[in-house]
DNA sequence: GCTCCTTTTGCAAACGTTTGCACCTTTGCT
DNA sequence: AGCAAAGGTGCAAACGTTTGCAAAAGGAGC
């Protein structure tokens, strides 16, 4: 195989007959008004028959911008992300800028050698879904020299602008759903307490509970140990045995919805006719469940784009005031309906 | 914000009071050896506590070798591709590469671009699960300067070594379990004809048919617009005019499958009763659909894996002798049953 | 024909590495 | 002690751009 070098400014230069670095201006937009026109069409026509393409790396180290982005994610592969991924490419794409991923698998130390493989290649800004921004990779680096964007997770400490969902918002959605339903013993499965989405999610249920259930004693909330099928199908046995006459479940994600169906079916428990479940999320195919799931959609794909936009600001040197909230929607379908009477076997 | 410049080698080298090449030695593990051991011990302590980082860009610009390669799909969220960008990027990171990936949406224009800003960042290697390798962008400088694999479709012209799912078998497999039901009157729903992965499977359908039943007259194929569900549902309606007396599909994909459970639903027809369906790919849920459907599975991380360890080869010089076929899996589940005998209405 | 602008072009210094080469120490051997 | 061979280190040239500055070329006004 060979390698042929690749046409460099100089070698289209000797071509046309001038310098480079007059090459190198009319190639580029921003600086072609100060070359004849003339000379400007024929280097851009030698340059496009021999073929000759920037080299980013050499431009990139004079100019110090990589036009590169880092985003990192703890699982491509899920449900959540890739939506997410074709708004942020996409978004960016447009002005320039290509996207490098990397999936943590919730791996700290895979974390810290993505976060050093993308410093060390120079990256624009960094767009992280993972929980934690308290590695001080990021301290020391980042924060200074390039703008880092949290999303679907939030910060206290505020250091970074984020989006994520209306998770407060969402949460009482379902719970509203569920009330005018008829149901008044509402339980919550959460997510993990460590996952911010888990935490503010189990924020927002107990806040409905307490707006819309005045009456009603401490809000049910059981805590799964993970946003998993298999995780959701555990604390589901383990919310019936504390809460035997819970008659609606607000899970904290779709997985966490099915992995209680997992239990129905094993206890042989009616959905929607003995108990009501939500979802959140609205993962693809949640319509052609059985039962169809009742669940609040998320803006997946305006996430990721909304991460990307406020980057872009970051780096253009604008300041980001405000975190976003994405509006979330309740998509009711067949998990819910009104309560029986009887209580549970 | 204040951006200080990062270290650089030479500010360590003052620090240290040494030159800057001999730093450069110093924390290059493959030339360490050249420098003498306490002056390493020195040069890594001071690096390491003024927090210096390796500016890849000037390496690379070096040394010619970016350390990054590049992935384009056509979609990012599709259910298929996640499972192997996760497998391509774990088995890079391991080796230090990582991986920027775009997803063309099928746009021919974007397409372009994307290649263009891979090329001009001086990526190692490509790994293209884009239908086109004609591209003329490629002839000219990828397939001389960066190796190329294709991934999920393949290639006539044996230009680039091609990772792709045992399709014959796969189809093959599905065929096998309706004839073992007792299904005599097969049909197969294929993908779009344009597509390598479409072409395939309708050819291994049949094949599968003139090997199983020998007697049996000209294969039944219909063919959907797309691998969508809704290409899905019109195909079926589609082959149930042509064909009324059919009692067993073979789908080419899980959506296009689901798009017969639409149409199913519309006319009342039972599934699996009244007709059985095999799906392809077994996407995730296809397990609580109902009926859950039987399919067969293949091996999305390991696409990925595979992929990234033939592109490692050949960036390495080694020669890749071989296409690699990846097994395929029958799932049965509950889409899938022996036929009645009585014809649909 | 001269000066004085205004274009247009060339020159050269960066950007931060890697690496062949030459130089200077040691060390070991006789 | 003398000398060669290792062993370490420094020097400087690349890698391919961008860009401030100087120089040249062309025009306009007198």
């Amino acid at each position: 195989m060979s390698k042929p070098s690749p046409i460099t400014l100089k070698q289209v230069a000797e071509a046309v007959g001038v310098h480079f670095s007059t090459v190198s201006r009319a190639l580029n937009p921003a600086t072609r008004a100060q070359v004849k026109p003339q000379i400007t069409a024929r280097i851009l026509e030698t340059a496009e028959q021999l073929g000759y393409r920037t080299n980013t790396l050499a431009s990139s180290l004079r100019t110090r911008r990589s036009k590169v982005i880092g985003v990192v994610v703890p699982d491509i592969a899920s449900l959540l992300f890739p939506p997410i991924l074709e708004g942020i490419e996409s978004t960016l794409l447009k002005e320039g800028y290509m996207t490098i991923v990397a999936n943590t698998g919730n791996d700290p130390v895979r974390h810290r050698r993505i976060l050093s493989g993308m410093i060390e290649r120079r990256v624009d800004g960094l767009i992280l879904a993972t929980a934690t921004l308290k590695d001080p990779i990021l301290d020391e680096w980042i924060s200074e020299r390039a703008p880092v964007i949290l999303m679907n997770r939030s910060d206290d400490s505020g250091r970074a602008p984020s989006v994520t969902n209306d998770d407060i918002r969402g949460v009482g959605l379902a719970v509203g759903h569920l009330v005018e339903l008829g149901h008044t013993r509402l339980a919550h499965i959460a997510g993990p307490h460590g996952l911010s989405t888990g935490a503010m999610r189990a924020r927002g249920f107990r806040l409905a509970i307490s707006e819309r259930l005045q009456s009603s004693a401490k809000p049910v909330v059981v805590e799964a140990e993970a946003f998993s099928r298999a995780a959701g199908r555990t604390a589901c046995i383990d919310l019936f045995e504390r809460y035997p006459d819970v008659t609606a479940i607000v899970a904290a994600n779709d997985l966490i919805a099915l992995g209680c169906y997992d239990t129905f079916l094993d206890r042989g428990i009616s959905c929607p006719r003995d108990i009501s479940v939500t979802g959140y999320n609205d993962a693809p195919f949640m319509d052609l469940v059985s039962p169809p799931l009742t669940t609040v959609r998320i803006k997946q794909r305006e996430m990721g784009a909304e991460a990307a936009r406020l980057l872009l600001m970051r780096i253009n040197g604008q300041d980001v005031p405000a975190d976003i909230l994405l509006r979330t929607e309740l998509v009711p379908r067949h998990s819910t309906a009104a309560p029986r009477d009887q209580p549970r076997s």
